[in-house]
RNA sequence: GGGCGGCUAGCUCAGUUGGUUAGAGCGCCUGCCUUACAAGCAGGAUGUCGGGGGUUCGAGUCCCUCGCUGCCCACCA
């Protein structure tokens, strides 16, 4: 890695072998240190949320690791022991689906293959393209400890689940029963609540009669949006209270299209506001009929299988739910029972997975009671353990855990964690346990079989916090690295896996005792202290990234364009919390330019060590002193810059602590470009002086601050760019940097504070530059020629005529008492300087400015007089405010003055 | 039916607890191939801070109201 570096930057030329390198030498390797060797407080621990083995790597992946991977560089840099664990989940019904896509392709099912060959299956697929996002995630550069990765269906953490499971059972925790699910008729399991995705659509509400046993005249009316299910009918409900009803109270209907008779039942829940104010009771389709039913002991009617064909005996059995509809109402109508079709919005359930129609439906499922870890994730939050970022992220946490349910944690899926439960044939009781048991443990039996169903795909991942460290043993890893520090997720998967982790963690944890031995409280419990929930990534019209819509930016795409790093950048620099962000290629652009800009800043910057070298100066870096601190001695532009270089660490470590990506990254960029690039090296190309005749203690100091300043900024921006940084690192020290990479040396802190005055005088200096680049150009002065100026009223100004001349193109400055009026004069507040050339400028456009700088001026200074008469004002507003209006008034004073005389200066000139 | 955001320059977004001149990038206009960088340099234009009302000495920032827009949650047939 020597100095000499190509012309132009081009990532893919060095980022795939430092994504190669880090890996291979292990960078980011955590060994488990030492009991008590590290104060907890500097250990930084995050796990990342596991892909799916399926998973492509998307935009929201990338956001997701670029902040993760600042963070925990940050705290690499800054000295914390930074473990960063990945892996990946065994998505359940998401890889399933993928193999039996497979398996379709290949013309057989996963049935004709039978269970076991299935999951080996699975499993082989999952060896061959399960590693696909971890390869991705390595070329992002994400720095994770590849020593550590864990997959959710390895044999240890298949032990945990297990041990979890038959902890949970112990505790009573975990019962089995009959309740209405959401059940996926093409994906043939029970899906959990949040599996169900609810939308808005205009169905129909159907009202069917049905006439009351006894009275051939006698109806009642009820409505429904799925009338296949009234072959499910086993009552009829309505409220106590409803007086229309209360004469059949007792009675009984005849369900059309059967034989069947059921009662009217009397309920509050049926609302006498709704349709006819009857509703119809199907206990095994419908949650609310089932609770009717348990109350009113009504029996229950399946009517669909698992793929919601309909399995009552008679005309409509085998049809698929939909057909059954259609053929229902056909017949009802054709049979004078229905009455009424109306137009009706309601919100239909759907497959999150496969988008099919969610059928509410009786099954024998396996929950997990879930109120005592629900009241503990609760408390940990409402009690400070666990910090929210974005803090109205809370609110909906505890919306969502206070109005929780039971969760149907079983799943009829072939590729999961089977669930260690035994039935037995002989007795029919079930058997828990941690291995496989011989005989039944309540006969002794040993005709058992081993539960068919595998657990919900979330509760293995919700406990990952703390099996990953090898939970259930208490192990050094887990004393050392529990609680982690930080979750950083986006919002989507909120409540499926922040929320369960929050309750698992609480609820196992506080049982494993602390390091040192005394009872764990739930402070110590919880999975994480701080959660960040970042936003979702959209396309650059604001629309959400889709397949079907066609406008998913793949990033492996936009990498090989613009470089990991810029689009690094642009995602940290869009980061701001809150907002979605927009991915604009423009901006990816934008940042690749400014990659192209420290690529080329460095190449200068080489230069001018080799042109060091042949001038006899030599600057090793490797012995440039550990602080930059400027001295008094020093001239102005190395006191700024170094004071600059500290005020921007010390910001971007604020911003970083806040988790204010987009702040950081833009403090860095101004700091690199606009202010080390368009000034400081444009100084130091005046200061390095290689000639005969040149002050080489003067070039030698300069030549240092060059390089410290350049290397301290590389650090900083290490952790979002650290590809370049790191190339540009090893380049620095010829290829013999001090450490095996720049992600393990110190991030800048602020270790001097900023000099206030300074500033303010290298920014009179730079005005001035400014000043005269304007007018020289409003003069039509051509690029190349020198002009003599005048400055007036800053006489230290020519302190610094060296550096203004090169800057401004000035031949010679001259420090005069005052400088008459004239198109050629420029004034500010702090000087008057005119640019000494005979060509007139433009005089209409040089007044249509004027004029509108004293509008301006003036409309500023008639609200600021305003103010500073207004007594209220005076009386109450903080005296900083009051000065800072006052000193901005004399100002506004001298412009005004400067601005009319010119405008007078160019009527005169105007006029001749 | 509840709840939460957003609306600031042509575009994408910043704007900390109300306080001095509302910012950035991209785009746009003008002039420069100044040997680190044309992926660049220099100079420049651009805002009734969604509408209305209120609190205050002072509002982009707080309150009320209206409008548009996005999202989350919910077992009303």
């Amino acid at each position: 890695m020597s100095r000499d570096l190509p012309k132009a930057y081009d990532p893919t030329a060095i980022e795939d072998h430092w994504a190669e390198y880090w890996v291979r030498e292990r960078i980011f390797d955590v060994p488990t240190p030492a009991a008590g060797t590290v104060d907890p407080a500097r250990i930084f621990t995050i796990l990342l949320p596991p892909p799916n083995v399926t998973g492509r790597l998307h935009m929201g992946h990338m956001l997701n690791q670029t902040e993760m991977d600042i963070l925990i560089r940050w705290h690499r840099m800054r000295g914390d022991t930074s473990l960063w664990v990945p892996g990946t989940d065994h998505a359940g019904i998401a890889t399933q689906m993928m193999v039996e896509r497979q398996l379709a392709n290949e013309g057989t099912t996963r049935q004709q293959l039978g269970r076991e060959a299935f999951v080996e299956r699975v499993w082989e697929w999952k060896k061959e393209y399960g590693g696909a996002i971890l390869g991705q995630m390595k070329r992002l550069g994400a720095s994770v400890d590849w020593s550590r990765e864990y997959f959710t269906m390895s044999d240890p953490l298949s032990r945990a689940v297990r041990e979890a499971f038959v902890r949970l059972h112990e505790q009573g925790l975990i019962y089995r029963g009959a309740y209405i699910v959401n059940w996926c008729p093409r994906c043939q399991t029970a899906i959990s609540d949040l599996e169900v995705i609810h939308e808005e659509q205009q169905g129909k509400l159907y009202e069917i009669r049905y006439p009351v046993v006894g009275d051939a005249k006698a109806f009642v009316t009820i409505a429904t949006t799925r009338p296949e299910t009234m072959l499910g009918d086993v009552a009829v409900a309505v409220n106590p209270n409803d007086a229309r009803y209360t004469h059949l109270h007792g009675k009984k209907l005849r369900l059309p299209l059967t034989d069947r008779e059921i009662p009217i039942v009397t309920d509050d829940w049926a609302n006498p506001e709704f349709g006819t104010g009857a509703v119809k009771v199907t206990p095994a389709h419908d949650p609310n009929d089932f609770a009717i039913g348990q109350r009113h002991h009504l029996p229950s009617i399946n009517v669909m299988d698992d793929t919601a064909h309909i399995t009552v005996a008679g005309a409509y059995a085998g049809l698929d739910r939909f057909e059954a509809r259609k053929r229902i109402l056909a017949d009802l109508e054709a049979h004078g029972f229905l009455v009424a079709v109306k137009d009706h919005t309601n919100s239909i359930g759907k497959c999150d997975r496969c988008k099919t129609i969610v059928e509410p439906r009786l099954s024998t499922q396996w929950f997990l009671k879930i109120q005592t870890l629900a009241d503990k994730a609760i408390a940990a939050v409402e009690q400070g353990h666990i910090r929210f970022t974005p803090q109205q992220y809370e609110k909906t946490y505890f919306e969502w855990m206070r109005n929780i349910h039971d969760w149907c944690i079983s799943r009829q899926l072939w590729w999961g964690h089977r669930i260690p439960a035994w039935h037995c044939a002989a007795c029919q009781e079930i058997t828990v346990a941690r291995e496989t048991p011989h005989a039944c443990m309540h006969c002794g039996s040993a005709n058992i079989t081993q539960e068919t169903d595998v657990l919900d795909t979330w509760f293995s991942s919700g406990l990952l916090p703390f099996t990953v460290f090898g939970w259930p043993e208490q192990t050094l890893d887990l004393a050392t690295f529990y609680p982690t520090q930080l979750l950083l997720t986006g919002f989507d998967i909120l409540f499926f896996w922040v929320a369960r982790m929050i309750m698992l963690g609480c609820h196992f944890m506080l049982d494993v005792p602390m390091p040192d031995g005394s009872k764990r409280e739930l402070k110590d419990a919880v999975p994480f202290r701080e959660v960040y929930i970042h936003a979702l990534v959209r396309d650059a019209d604001r629309q959400k990234m889709s397949k079907t819509k066609g406008n998913v930016i793949d990033p492996i795409e936009i990498i090989r364009h613009y470089g990991t790093d810029a689009v690094r950048f642009t995602l940290a620099s869009m980061a701001s919390p809150g907002t979605d962000i927009a991915f604009s290629e423009a901006r990816t652009e934008g940042y690749r330019a400014f990659a192209n800009k420290i690529w080329n800043a460095a190449r200068f910057i080489f230069m001018q060590i080799d042109r060091a070298k042949e001038a006899g100066i030599v600057v090793d870096p490797h012995t440039l002193p550990a602080e930059i601190i400027a001295s008094e001695s020093d001239p102005l532009e190395t006191r700024w810059i170094i004071s600059r270089l500290n005020q921007c660490a010390a910001d971007v470590n604020q911003a970083l602590a806040n988790y204010r990506f987009d702040e950081a990254a833009n403090l860095i960029y101004q700091f690199f470009w606009g202010e080390f690039c368009d000034w400081y090296l444009e100084i130091a190309k005046i200061r390095l002086d290689f000639g005969e005749t040149a002050d080489k203690v003067a070039t030698t100091t300069a030549l240092t601050t060059l390089l410290s300043v350049f290397e301290a900024a590389l650090r900083l921006l290490s952790p979002f760019m650290p590809f370049l940084t790191e190339e540009i690192w090893h380049a620095f020290y010829d290829g013999k940097p001090p450490a095996k990479s720049i992600a393990l040396s110190a991030y800048p802190q602020d270790n001097a504070t900023s000099d206030g005055a300074l500033e303010i005088s290298m920014g009179v200096v730079q005005e001035l530059i400014v000043t005269v680049r304007a007018l020289r150009k409003e003069l039509g002065v051509a690029e190349k020629s020198t002009t003599p100026v005048q400055v007036a009223r800053c006489a230290e100004l020519k302190d610094h005529a060296e550096l203004i001349q090169r800057l401004a193109r000035v031949s010679d400055m001259e420090i005069v008492p005052s400088i008459p009026d004239s198109p050629n004069k420029r004034s500010t507040y702090n000087f008057d300087v005119a640019v000494i050339y005979e060509k007139p400028i433009d005089i209409p456009a040089e007044r249509e400015r004027l004029t509108k700088d004293l509008a301006k001026f003036e409309k500023e200074m008639e609200s600021k007089q305003s103010q500073l008469q207004n007594e209220g004002f005076l009386a109450k507003a903080p005296a900083k405010v009051v000065d800072g209006l006052r000193t901005r008034a004399e100002e506004l004073t001298v412009l005004i003055e400067k601005t009319r005389a010119a405008l007078d200066t160019l009527d005169t000139v105007g006029s001749r």
